[in-house]
DNA sequence: TTTTGAGTTGTTCGA
DNA sequence: GTCGAACAACTCAAA
């Protein structure tokens, strides 16, 4: 076969998108025909297979993938892994002389591609991979010693004194088809969508995954957004946040688009400094992942591990099913399991109900935000757990333990986001709403709440829990 | 090597 | 009601 016609394979991963897409580049400048492929793999993951809010985005997002390349004039062909086995087999099978992806953040992936790699390489055709996911290559900033960030602060210097990264790349406006037949499996058939029940009638509602929604979430937070950031940022009930999370996750955006839309049009300002510092973040954590590979399942301070933590499964699931009694935490949850998103805010108001109040295992929280999720990312989830619970890099002095009282006092002080999730308190006054079991009988009457019946009594005395892990966390410098 | 300053996101207590 | 201090000690990063 000649060289010229010899195929390349184009793996897509969490890389969903058209534009600024560093592999899919390379295929079209190679002037071959491409063959765009995904490999469903979830046996790959291990535990930390897509949970079940991702398996819904995931399954949108390639259908709309799929739409945009066969406008290109190619479909986009699934598969089935392991990916270490299908895609020697595809490359010979074709007779690809390469093959092009854009790399992962998670370390099982990162094992994976080694492994390809070699395989492919033994074979006589050649692997050639890219960054696509991160602003800055894993590995690349590091502290003047030569070692990895442990705190952010400094880290996001170092980022922003390095050489900016490159402008995004435009979508290529062709791509040679490749003309061969191959046995491909049926999206509709990965069973990524709930069936019985279907709970995603809140996603769908919330949601609209693809390259193209992901551009105009951009669009529409550079023009409203971005300039209120830092004032907005904190208040559940406002949309003051940009929402791209899930559009980041599964690449459907990259970062850099992101980094330079933000510079080139934003306002230079405190708002949008804030926010690219949350793009740090995201580097930040994909980072510390990649330097300890179990930040998932191990605290980084392995003395954690000690900590008394309770077994309460009925606590445990109060808290998932949005019924602890603390207004704002119970709001918080059932945004979450209505439209697999919550608020930052409240993020950490929750996280740290169940791990400082319920004295519960952070990676029970990290598990059911994992499968809930739709922005659910292993680096982002770990290390924000981590950050939580105290044990993380940068971790929270541990007597910062949030009221959820106080928390939404200030952050929700007319109630509209605790209103909006928890409508069986909508008719308390505000003064009352986020601390209910202290209302007035009167009150409570005159609002139609029976503490018990309509709402459920507070799981824990916050003053009591709060001390309670004050002591369980001095015991582990004892 | 030693030293110094600093560390996303908070709460409570007492004046 | 408001305000500042206290809440541990440690690790990290850089000088």
């Amino acid at each position: 076969m000649p060289p010229e016609s010899a195929p390349v394979i184009l793996w897509f991963r969490r890389d969903l998108r058209l534009a600024d897409n560093p592999a899919l580049n390379e295929a079209a400048a190679s002037g071959r025909p491409v063959i765009p492929i995904y490999i469903h793999q979830p046996e790959a993951a291990g535990e930390w297979a897509e949970g079940g809010a991702s398996r819904w985005w995931l399954h949108h997002s390639l259908e709309s993938l799929g739409r945009s390349l066969a406008a290109l004039g190619t479909p986009l062909r699934l598969l089935r892994g392991p990916a270490d086995r299908v895609l020697p087999q595809l490359a010979q099978e074709t007779g690809a002389t390469s093959v092009l992806w854009n790399r992962r953040t998670e370390p099982w992936a990162n094992q994976q591609d080694t492994i390809i790699a070699a395989e492919l390489k033994a074979l006589g055709i050649t692997p050639r991979s890219f960054n696509a996911a991160l602003l800055f290559q894993s590995g690349a900033i590091v502290s003047q010693s030569g070692r990895p960030f442990k705190v952010f602060t400094p880290f996001w210097k170092a980022c922003l004194a390095a050489p900016p990264p490159a402008p995004p790349l435009p979508a290529p406006t062709t791509l040679r088809p490749w003309g061969g037949a191959l046995a491909v499996e049926d999206l509709d058939q990965w069973g990524l969508l709930p069936t019985k029940p279907d709970w995603a009638c809140g996603l769908r509602q919330s949601w609209q995954p693809g390259e193209a929604a992901a551009q105009s979430r951009l669009a529409e937070f550079l023009s409203e957004g971005v300039t209120q950031y830092a004032g907005n940022r904190d208040v559940p009930a406002q949309p003051g946040t940009s929402r791209l999370s899930p559009h980041l996750h599964f690449g459907e955006i990259s970062p850099r688009q992101i980094f330079h839309a933000i510079r080139r049009t934003a306002e230079p300002g405190q708002g949008s400094e804030r926010f690219l510092a949350e793009l740090g973040w995201r580097e930040f954590s994909a980072h510390l992942l990649h330097d300890c590979p179990d930040l998932p399942e191990r605290p980084l301070r392995p003395e954690f591990e000690r900590l008394a933590w309770r077994h309460d499964t009925d606590g445990l699931r109060a808290w998932q099913q949005g019924r602890t009694g603390y207004p704002l935490v119970d709001a918080g949850m059932r945004q979450l399991w209505a439209t697999g998103w919550m608020h930052n805010r409240v993020r950490m108001v929750t996280a740290s109900f169940l791990v400082k109040d319920l004295l519960v295992r952070w990676q029970e929280g990290e598990a059911w935000f994992w499968d809930t999720l739709v922005d659910a990312d292993l680096a982002s989830n770990a290390a924000s757990w981590q950050w939580v619970a105290g044990c993380g890099a940068d971790a929270a002095p541990f007597f910062r333990v949030f009221n959820p009282v106080l928390q939404g006092e200030k952050f929700d002080p007319k109630g509209r986001y605790v209103r909006q999730w928890c409508p069986e308190l909508a008719n308390l006054p505000d003064k009352w709403l986020h601390q209910p079991w202290r209302a007035p009988a009167q009150v409570l009457r005159q609002a139609g709440v029976v503490l018990g019946e309509t709402y459920p009594v507070p799981l824990v005395d916050h003053d009591q829990a709060r001390k309670r892990a004050l002591a369980a966390f001095a015991e582990l410098k004892a």
